[in-house]
DNA sequence: TTGATATTTCGTTAAATTTAGATATATAGT
DNA sequence: ACTATATATCTAAATTTAACGAAATATCAA
């Protein structure tokens, strides 16, 4: 976990408002036409009003940080929460700080 | 507690490092001429390696995030942390994400 | 293979951040 | 009033970040 990269991941209120909203997919994504198990599909966060190329770079940030994990089925790729890392943040950050 | 505002400036080690120096001053600061609890002298954090206005403006953003507080005496101006607002960050933080 | 869909990567532009030197301000001491 | 010290602010350069459209890549379906 590389607090510094993680913490300048969670400097943005989109990349933030993205790992709140996969922290209850199925209140957030209940329209999603995949099963919400394998996670929320790519395109369903376009929903932030960004561009298609910009929510890709926003979650290309998230999974470097290591706050997300990603899975390829066919076209798509699903994102989930990677609660590990965002507890180990938290711990770390309530530490050192 | 503006949380985007203490995010952005916690993002930078600088800044975070003054913030840990400042959880225990007598231990890093040691050699002031000046008592302790009025706050460490802004000149003491020269010892980052920055220039002196960078410095400055570290401290000002941290200052302006309302993580730390000051208190002129003479022509010195004097830093503590604001843990107030530090728990407040850390608690709406672990609780959103 | 061709076409359609989903996503990433590239190239570019605009905006924000970091940094330092120079200048300005505040205060102290003589 | 003048000089010295401490700090903040201004200005400019370098770097990073954010954003978009276009092009590239990946996979599926026919």
């Amino acid at each position: 976990m590389d607090l510094d990269e993680v913490i300048k991941a969670l400097g943005h209120p989109v990349r933030r408002e993205i790992l709140q909203w996969l922290k209850e997919p199925e209140k957030h994504f209940a329209d999603q036409a995949h099963p919400l198990e394998v996670g929320v599909c790519a395109g369903m966060f376009a929903r932030c009003g960004l561009s298609q190329s910009t929510v890709s770079t926003h979650l290309a940030v998230l999974q470097r940080a290591g706050l997300v994990s990603t899975r390829r089925i066919g076209q798509w790729v699903f994102y989930k929460r990677n609660d590990d890392t965002i507890a180990a943040f938290l711990r770390q950050i309530g530490q050192e700080l």
